[in-house]
DNA sequence: AGACGATCATTTGATGTCAAACAATGTGAC
DNA sequence: GTCACATTGTTTGACATCAAATGATCGTCT
């Protein structure tokens, strides 16, 4: 079975394929459109290559950048409630609820009553989850040294400033 | 409410609440750690942002940021296979079968079987397609002049040029 | 020619995400 | 006080993505 899909077609569409020669790419390289010349598609780029160094380097701690920056947040604040946690790292707060599961399963997050409301939970890290938030930031400085090694300091203030100004009418922050 | 923070532990917890003061946020403010000072948080909220309002400008057209550069690689590349699309777009190549599926569905792309390599599709865009894809790459100029407005041309060829900068390790493009 | 490994598209499974629906609880209007 | 509505955490469903396995085909080696 297999292909489904357009296969033995000879008719009509065979005109297009004459226009192929003018648009094709100089040799062997594919071509890219406009897309270089839309900074989505650098930063979109940019964020692949940051996250699969931040990832590898997290690694060795069974840790994602998500799970890091919850634990980053939980530890900042201490009794935060979910759906705080879940703006504070742009999550929606169902997507919040497994990753909590993995961290409490895990022991480095605790999710206690709050004494004030019987519908939200506190959170807070866990001795063992402090310490692990330890080796992981030591990890991620290294981490961060590494990725912007090429930038000098004020190039990467200028590109962080630059990137707080992009889409400004979308950020509620 | 609100303030979850410090206030009602009485346990344990209570000698990492000290060292909380010195981290603590202002007031009803959530602290976010070291997280402000990691370039890669800064790109992850630049890149929800920017595909924030690309999504919504193309909304109109049924399209999203992903399906719009696919049909901006196919464009400039027919013929492409499947492979090479992947490539191209960073996709995993079983990613790309259900969205050339939703693509062809809709009568924007076209696999046909390449002549010269029966495992192999080559990829064209249909004429509607071609017709769409004008349409959203005149809405897409438009979001670029929108989310990047406030900066100036200078400013966003250092951006650009600072972000494909970052983590040149990870990066094989 | 035949056989073995590589390649291409696809299928399947696991994960992360959002959105909608839900139960329990809180809040405000009356 | 009671009732309607809002909020909190959770469950469920839909979707995008990657990784691994599969079937068909290609290339090569002998």
């Amino acid at each position: 079975m297999s292909n489904n899909v357009t296969t033995t077609e000879k008719g009509p569409a065979r005109s297009r394929a004459a226009t192929r020669s003018a648009a094709t790419p100089p040799a062997g390289e594919i071509g890219l459109g406009m897309l270089p010349e839309l900074i989505g598609y650098h930063v979109r780029l940019a964020q692949m290559a940051v996250f699969a160094d931040f990832e590898r380097s997290l690694g060795t701690l069974d840790l994602s950048p998500g799970l890091f920056g919850l634990l980053v947040i939980i530890e900042a604040n201490p009794g935060l409630r979910q759906i705080q946690l879940a703006a504070a790292a742009r999550l929606d707060r169902s997507t919040l609820v497994p990753a909590l599961d993995k961290l409490e399963a895990r022991g480095l997050v605790e999710r206690r009553a709050a004494p004030d409301d019987r519908r939200s939970n506190g959170l807070f890290l866990t001795r063992p989850g402090a310490g692990l938030l330890q080796r992981a930031k030591a990890i991620v400085r290294d981490h961060e040294q590494r990725i912007a090694g090429a930038l000098s300091a004020e190039e990467r203030a200028v590109l962080v400033r630059c990137l707080d100004r992009l889409a400004p009418e979308v950020r509620e922050s």
